[in-house]
RNA sequence: CGCGGGGUGGAGCAGUCUGGAAGCUCGUCGGGCUCAUAACCCGAAGGUCACAGGUUCAAAUCCUGUCCCCGCAA
Protein backbone atom coordinates (compact mmCIF):
# COMPACT_ATOMS: atom_id res chain seq x y z
CA UNK A 1 0.00 0.00 0.00
CA UNK A 2 0.71 3.67 -0.34
CA UNK A 3 1.55 4.86 3.09
CA UNK A 4 1.64 8.14 4.47
CA UNK A 5 3.51 7.47 8.33
CA UNK A 6 2.89 10.17 10.86
CA UNK A 7 4.61 9.79 14.09
CA UNK A 8 6.87 11.25 16.07
CA UNK A 9 9.17 9.81 19.21
CA UNK A 10 10.98 6.84 19.32
CA UNK A 11 7.52 4.86 19.85
CA UNK A 12 6.83 5.36 16.44
CA UNK A 13 10.48 4.45 14.64
CA UNK A 14 10.04 0.43 15.44
CA UNK A 15 6.25 0.82 13.91
CA UNK A 16 7.83 2.65 10.72
CA UNK A 17 10.59 -0.01 10.20
CA UNK A 18 7.72 -2.65 10.40
CA UNK A 19 5.96 -0.97 7.46
CA UNK A 20 8.72 -0.63 5.49
CA UNK A 21 9.97 -3.66 5.74
CA UNK A 22 6.50 -5.19 4.94
CA UNK A 23 7.07 -4.14 1.98
CA UNK A 24 4.82 -0.82 2.15
CA UNK A 25 5.51 2.05 0.17
CA UNK A 26 5.86 4.58 2.54
CA UNK A 27 5.65 7.77 0.99
CA UNK A 28 6.08 10.34 3.58
CA UNK A 29 7.18 10.61 6.75
CA UNK A 30 4.84 13.41 8.65
CA UNK A 31 6.41 14.32 11.81
CA UNK A 32 6.43 17.54 14.61
CA UNK A 33 8.93 20.22 13.70
CA UNK A 34 12.66 20.02 14.72
CA UNK A 35 13.36 21.80 18.71
CA UNK A 36 16.32 23.44 20.51
CA UNK A 37 17.10 20.62 22.86
CA UNK A 38 19.46 19.89 25.00
CA UNK A 39 21.65 21.24 27.20
CA UNK A 40 23.51 24.13 24.56
CA UNK A 41 20.43 25.30 21.89
CA UNK A 42 21.33 23.13 19.32
CA UNK A 43 18.01 21.88 17.16
CA UNK A 44 17.31 18.23 17.67
CA UNK A 45 15.46 16.10 15.03
CA UNK A 46 12.57 14.17 15.86
CA UNK A 47 13.41 10.87 16.00
CA UNK A 48 10.83 9.88 12.89
CA UNK A 49 12.91 12.35 10.99
CA UNK A 50 16.37 10.59 11.83
CA UNK A 51 15.05 6.96 11.24
CA UNK A 52 12.68 8.25 7.37
CA UNK A 53 16.15 10.31 6.09
CA UNK A 54 17.77 7.17 7.07
CA UNK A 55 15.86 4.86 4.80
CA UNK A 56 15.72 7.79 1.96
CA UNK A 57 11.99 8.69 2.81
CA UNK A 58 10.64 12.29 2.55
CA UNK A 59 10.48 14.29 5.55
CA UNK A 60 7.24 16.52 6.13
CA UNK A 61 7.22 18.77 9.22
CA UNK A 62 4.62 20.92 9.63
CA UNK A 63 3.82 23.29 12.53
CA UNK A 64 0.13 22.48 12.21
CA UNK A 65 -1.37 19.82 10.12
CA UNK A 66 -4.74 20.98 10.26
CA UNK A 67 -3.84 24.11 8.06
CA UNK A 68 -4.95 24.15 4.14
CA UNK A 69 -1.47 24.10 3.01
CA UNK A 70 -0.64 21.17 4.59
CA UNK A 71 -3.47 19.48 3.63
CA UNK A 72 -3.33 20.31 -0.09
CA UNK A 73 0.13 19.00 0.77
CA UNK A 74 -0.93 15.63 1.80
CA UNK A 75 -3.75 15.16 -0.68
CA UNK A 76 -1.22 14.99 -3.63
CA UNK A 77 0.67 12.08 -2.27
CA UNK A 78 -2.90 9.96 -2.45
CA UNK A 79 -2.01 7.70 0.03
CA UNK A 80 -4.20 4.20 0.32
CA UNK A 81 -3.65 4.76 4.21
CA UNK A 82 -2.36 7.56 7.01
CA UNK A 83 -0.56 5.04 9.71
CA UNK A 84 -0.40 7.62 12.98
CA UNK A 85 1.67 6.60 15.98
CA UNK A 86 2.48 9.19 18.85
CA UNK A 87 2.38 11.63 16.28
CA UNK A 88 1.49 14.99 18.62
CA UNK A 89 -1.11 16.73 16.62
CA UNK A 90 -4.70 15.92 16.31
CA UNK A 91 -5.70 15.45 12.55
CA UNK A 92 -8.59 17.24 11.32
CA UNK A 93 -11.16 15.20 9.22
CA UNK A 94 -10.07 16.60 6.05
CA UNK A 95 -6.84 14.49 6.61
CA UNK A 96 -9.44 11.48 7.83
CA UNK A 97 -11.04 11.56 4.98
CA UNK A 98 -7.86 11.64 3.35
CA UNK A 99 -7.24 8.20 2.23
CA UNK A 100 -9.18 5.47 1.21
CA UNK A 101 -8.88 2.96 3.74
CA UNK A 102 -8.81 6.22 6.27
CA UNK A 103 -6.28 6.97 8.69
CA UNK A 104 -5.28 4.12 11.46
CA UNK A 105 -3.90 5.01 15.02
CA UNK A 106 -1.44 2.71 16.79
CA UNK A 107 -2.36 3.22 20.39
CA UNK A 108 -0.23 1.93 23.56
CA UNK A 109 -3.43 0.94 25.34
CA UNK A 110 -5.96 -1.22 25.54
CA UNK A 111 -8.91 1.02 24.60
CA UNK A 112 -10.57 2.21 25.81
CA UNK A 113 -8.18 2.60 28.38
CA UNK A 114 -5.82 5.33 28.83
CA UNK A 115 -7.40 7.27 25.81
CA UNK A 116 -4.63 10.18 25.80
CA UNK A 117 -1.31 11.08 25.92
CA UNK A 118 0.77 9.25 28.35
CA UNK A 119 -0.93 5.58 28.05
CA UNK A 120 2.39 3.36 29.09
CA UNK A 121 3.71 5.33 31.84
CA UNK A 122 0.20 5.14 33.38
CA UNK A 123 -0.26 1.91 33.12
CA UNK A 124 3.41 1.46 35.50
CA UNK A 125 2.08 4.23 38.01
CA UNK A 126 -1.30 2.40 38.52
CA UNK A 127 -0.09 -0.95 38.84
CA UNK A 128 -1.88 -2.26 35.92
CA UNK A 129 -1.19 -6.42 35.53
CA UNK A 130 -2.06 -6.19 31.66
CA UNK A 131 -1.27 -3.42 29.16
CA UNK A 132 -1.46 -3.44 25.26
CA UNK A 133 -1.70 -1.95 22.18
CA UNK A 134 -4.73 -1.30 19.94
CA UNK A 135 -4.93 -0.24 16.20
CA UNK A 136 -8.18 1.33 15.61
CA UNK A 137 -9.85 3.59 12.57
CA UNK A 138 -9.42 7.24 13.38
CA UNK A 139 -12.13 9.63 13.72
CA UNK A 140 -12.69 13.16 14.82
CA UNK A 141 -12.60 12.35 18.88
CA UNK A 142 -9.57 12.35 20.88
CA UNK A 143 -8.63 8.32 20.68
CA UNK A 144 -12.56 6.99 20.32
CA UNK A 145 -12.14 5.72 16.51
CA UNK A 146 -13.11 1.75 16.12
CA UNK A 147 -10.90 -0.65 16.99
CA UNK A 148 -9.12 -2.85 14.58
CA UNK A 149 -7.32 -5.27 16.39
CA UNK A 150 -5.40 -5.74 20.16
CA UNK A 151 -2.50 -7.17 21.32
CA UNK A 152 -1.71 -7.51 25.38
CA UNK A 153 1.37 -7.23 27.13
CA UNK A 154 1.67 -8.88 30.80
CA UNK A 155 3.78 -5.97 32.76
CA UNK A 156 6.66 -7.33 34.83
CA UNK A 157 7.47 -7.17 38.55
CA UNK A 158 10.10 -4.57 37.56
CA UNK A 159 8.47 -3.17 34.60
CA UNK A 160 9.77 0.77 34.28
CA UNK A 161 7.90 3.65 31.60
CA UNK A 162 11.35 3.02 29.38
CA UNK A 163 10.90 -1.17 29.09
CA UNK A 164 7.19 -0.80 28.32
CA UNK A 165 7.71 1.72 26.10
CA UNK A 166 10.31 -0.59 23.93
CA UNK A 167 7.66 -3.73 24.64
CA UNK A 168 4.65 -1.81 23.17
CA UNK A 169 6.49 0.00 20.16
CA UNK A 170 7.65 -3.43 19.18
CA UNK A 171 4.16 -5.11 19.88
CA UNK A 172 2.31 -1.69 17.63
CA UNK A 173 4.72 -2.87 15.10
CA UNK A 174 3.98 -5.92 14.80
CA UNK A 175 0.19 -5.21 15.00
CA UNK A 176 0.33 -2.56 12.91
CA UNK A 177 1.61 -4.59 10.19
CA UNK A 178 -0.98 -7.17 10.67
CA UNK A 179 -3.92 -4.88 10.41
CA UNK A 180 -2.96 -3.41 7.18
CA UNK A 181 -2.63 -6.74 5.99
CA UNK A 182 -6.52 -7.25 7.01
CA UNK A 183 -7.59 -4.17 5.92
CA UNK A 184 -6.06 -4.69 2.78
CA UNK A 185 -7.53 -7.85 2.08
CA UNK A 186 -10.71 -6.99 3.36
CA UNK A 187 -10.70 -9.06 6.52
CA UNK A 188 -10.38 -6.16 8.92
CA UNK A 189 -13.15 -5.85 11.70
CA UNK A 190 -14.44 -2.73 12.95
CA UNK A 191 -15.29 -2.48 16.73
CA UNK A 192 -17.10 0.35 18.45
CA UNK A 193 -15.48 1.26 22.06
CA UNK A 194 -17.30 1.04 24.88
CA UNK A 195 -17.91 4.24 26.05
CA UNK A 196 -18.63 3.18 29.75
CA UNK A 197 -15.21 1.46 29.97
CA UNK A 198 -13.19 4.57 28.70
CA UNK A 199 -10.64 6.47 30.91
CA UNK A 200 -8.28 9.04 29.92
CA UNK A 201 -5.06 10.06 30.68
CA UNK A 202 -3.08 13.52 30.38
CA UNK A 203 0.18 14.14 29.96
CA UNK A 204 3.24 13.52 32.17
CA UNK A 205 4.19 16.51 34.06
CA UNK A 206 7.96 16.86 35.37
CA UNK A 207 5.81 17.82 38.73
CA UNK A 208 4.28 14.66 38.93
CA UNK A 209 8.10 13.02 39.65
CA UNK A 210 7.93 14.86 43.48
CA UNK A 211 7.20 12.02 45.75
CA UNK A 212 4.64 12.49 48.61
CA UNK A 213 6.12 10.62 51.03
CA UNK A 214 2.71 10.50 52.68
CA UNK A 215 1.37 8.02 49.96
CA UNK A 216 2.32 4.37 50.11
CA UNK A 217 5.75 2.77 49.79
CA UNK A 218 3.81 0.59 47.18
CA UNK A 219 2.59 3.68 45.33
CA UNK A 220 5.64 5.60 45.08
CA UNK A 221 7.48 2.45 44.10
CA UNK A 222 4.98 2.28 41.14
CA UNK A 223 5.53 5.96 40.58
CA UNK A 224 9.53 5.47 40.60
CA UNK A 225 9.21 2.76 37.78
CA UNK A 226 6.44 4.73 35.84
CA UNK A 227 8.20 7.90 35.34
CA UNK A 228 12.02 6.12 34.62
CA UNK A 229 13.35 7.27 32.24
CA UNK A 230 11.61 10.88 31.86
CA UNK A 231 11.13 12.35 33.79
CA UNK A 232 11.91 10.72 36.76
CA UNK A 233 10.19 10.79 40.21
CA UNK A 234 12.50 12.96 42.71
CA UNK A 235 12.55 14.30 45.99
CA UNK A 236 14.84 17.24 48.01
CA UNK A 237 18.30 16.20 49.97
CA UNK A 238 20.01 19.29 51.60
CA UNK A 239 18.15 21.69 49.08
CA UNK A 240 18.77 19.53 45.91
CA UNK A 241 17.12 17.77 43.88
CA UNK A 242 17.43 13.97 44.47
CA UNK A 243 16.03 11.22 42.00
CA UNK A 244 15.34 8.09 42.61
CA UNK A 245 15.36 5.53 39.97
CA UNK A 246 14.64 2.50 41.85
CA UNK A 247 13.58 1.97 44.56
CA UNK A 248 11.98 -1.17 46.56
CA UNK A 249 9.12 -1.87 49.32
CA UNK A 250 9.67 -2.93 52.80
CA UNK A 251 6.85 -4.49 55.29
CA UNK A 252 6.25 -2.63 58.23
CA UNK A 253 7.77 -0.48 60.87
CA UNK A 254 5.45 2.55 60.45
CA UNK A 255 6.94 4.47 63.56
CA UNK A 256 8.45 7.77 61.71
CA UNK A 257 6.73 10.84 60.07
CA UNK A 258 6.91 10.18 56.85
CA UNK A 259 9.77 11.60 55.00
CA UNK A 260 12.08 10.55 57.70
CA UNK A 261 15.14 9.14 56.73
CA UNK A 262 15.01 5.50 59.10
CA UNK A 263 18.12 3.82 58.14
CA UNK A 264 21.28 5.10 56.07
CA UNK A 265 23.64 2.57 56.94
CA UNK A 266 26.69 1.62 54.52
CA UNK A 267 24.61 0.44 51.97
CA UNK A 268 21.02 0.97 53.07
CA UNK A 269 19.24 3.91 52.62
CA UNK A 270 15.77 3.56 54.30
CA UNK A 271 12.64 6.58 53.73
CA UNK A 272 9.30 6.42 55.83
CA UNK A 273 6.09 6.63 54.18
CA UNK A 274 3.06 7.06 54.36
CA UNK A 275 3.09 3.14 54.73
CA UNK A 276 5.85 0.47 54.75
CA UNK A 277 9.49 1.78 54.36
CA UNK A 278 10.40 3.04 50.91
CA UNK A 279 14.35 1.48 50.82
CA UNK A 280 15.73 3.64 48.23
CA UNK A 281 18.55 1.51 45.42
CA UNK A 282 19.41 4.05 42.76
CA UNK A 283 19.48 7.88 43.25
CA UNK A 284 21.35 10.30 41.54
CA UNK A 285 22.13 14.12 43.34
CA UNK A 286 21.30 16.98 41.46
CA UNK A 287 24.72 17.33 39.62
CA UNK A 288 26.08 13.96 40.01
CA UNK A 289 25.69 10.87 37.42
CA UNK A 290 23.03 8.29 38.72
CA UNK A 291 24.70 5.91 40.98
CA UNK A 292 23.86 2.73 43.40
CA UNK A 293 22.99 3.38 46.90
CA UNK A 294 25.72 2.53 48.14
CA UNK A 295 27.94 4.36 45.92
CA UNK A 296 26.35 7.37 46.86
CA UNK A 297 26.57 6.66 50.42
CA UNK A 298 30.65 6.46 50.40
CA UNK A 299 30.85 9.65 49.68
CA UNK A 300 27.93 11.56 50.64
CA UNK A 301 26.97 11.47 54.80
CA UNK A 302 23.04 11.29 55.18
CA UNK A 303 22.32 10.75 58.44
CA UNK A 304 19.33 8.97 59.63
CA UNK A 305 16.69 11.00 61.66
CA UNK A 306 16.81 13.71 58.85
CA UNK A 307 13.74 14.03 56.31
CA UNK A 308 13.59 13.98 52.63
CA UNK A 309 11.51 17.35 50.52
CA UNK A 310 11.85 19.78 53.98
CA UNK A 311 11.04 23.10 52.53
CA UNK A 312 14.07 25.37 54.35
C1' C B 1 26.95 32.44 23.46
C1' G B 2 20.15 30.25 28.26
C1' C B 3 21.44 29.15 34.15
C1' G B 4 24.30 25.99 37.33
C1' G B 5 27.25 21.57 39.44
C1' G B 6 31.35 18.36 38.29
C1' G B 7 35.94 15.58 36.06
C1' U B 8 41.50 13.55 42.16
C1' G B 9 44.28 5.19 42.55
C1' G B 10 38.83 0.18 40.55
C1' A B 11 33.89 2.98 43.08
C1' G B 12 31.96 7.31 45.73
C1' C B 13 34.09 11.72 47.79
C1' A B 14 37.49 15.53 50.68
C1' G B 15 41.38 18.77 49.55
C1' U B 16 41.01 24.17 45.42
C1' C B 17 38.87 30.19 48.51
C1' U B 18 44.13 31.25 52.15
C1' G B 19 49.91 27.44 46.27
C1' G B 20 54.51 24.11 49.62
C1' A B 21 54.99 16.04 50.88
C1' A B 22 48.19 12.45 47.55
C1' G B 23 43.83 12.05 51.98
C1' C B 24 38.73 9.69 53.54
C1' U B 25 35.00 5.76 53.18
C1' C B 26 34.96 1.34 50.35
C1' G B 27 36.78 -2.30 46.83
C1' U B 28 41.07 -5.48 45.41
C1' C B 29 45.35 -8.62 47.00
C1' G B 30 48.17 -10.94 51.23
C1' G B 31 48.08 -12.22 56.46
C1' G B 32 45.52 -12.70 61.33
C1' C B 33 41.14 -13.53 64.58
C1' U B 34 36.69 -16.69 64.54
C1' C B 35 32.57 -22.60 64.59
C1' A B 36 31.72 -18.86 60.95
C1' U B 37 31.00 -14.09 58.37
C1' A B 38 29.24 -9.22 54.16
C1' A B 39 32.03 -8.45 61.20
C1' C B 40 36.87 -7.19 63.46
C1' C B 41 42.56 -6.54 63.42
C1' C B 42 47.39 -6.03 60.60
C1' G B 43 49.88 -5.15 56.00
C1' A B 44 50.32 -4.22 50.55
C1' A B 45 49.50 -2.82 45.61
C1' G B 46 47.26 0.87 42.72
C1' G B 47 46.88 8.01 40.90
C1' U B 48 50.65 11.80 34.30
C1' C B 49 45.00 15.14 40.38
C1' A B 50 40.31 15.38 32.39
C1' C B 51 43.73 17.62 28.45
C1' A B 52 47.02 21.75 26.62
C1' G B 53 49.52 26.12 27.57
C1' G B 54 50.91 30.12 31.21
C1' U B 55 52.44 32.44 36.20
C1' U B 56 55.83 30.70 40.23
C1' C B 57 61.67 28.55 43.57
C1' A B 58 57.15 25.47 43.94
C1' A B 59 50.48 24.25 40.96
C1' A B 60 45.22 19.22 42.23
C1' U B 61 45.16 24.40 44.11
C1' C B 62 46.14 30.77 40.56
C1' C B 63 45.38 32.52 34.94
C1' U B 64 43.95 31.19 29.66
C1' G B 65 42.02 27.74 26.14
C1' U B 66 39.90 22.75 24.89
C1' C B 67 37.31 18.12 25.68
C1' C B 68 33.84 15.18 28.46
C1' C B 69 29.78 14.09 32.34
C1' C B 70 25.44 15.87 34.98
C1' G B 71 21.05 18.99 37.14
C1' C B 72 17.65 23.11 35.69
C1' A B 73 15.35 25.56 31.76
C1' A B 74 13.41 24.63 26.79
Amino acid sequence: MKVIFMGTPDFAVGILEEIISAGHEVQLAVTQPDKPKGRGKALQFPAVKEAALAHGIEVYQPKRVREAECIEYLSAYRPDIVIVAAFGQILPKEILDLPRYGCVNVHASLLPKYRGAAPIQWAVINGDKISGVTTMRMDVGLDTGDIIDTAEVVLREDETGGSLFERLSEAGAKLCVETMRKIETGNAVYTRQDEALATHVGMIHKKMGKINWNRKAVEIERLVRGLNPWPSAYTVLDGKTLKIWRASVLEGGDNEKAGCVVKAGKTEFWVQTGEGILSLEEIQLEGKKRMPTADFLRGYAVSAGCYLDEND
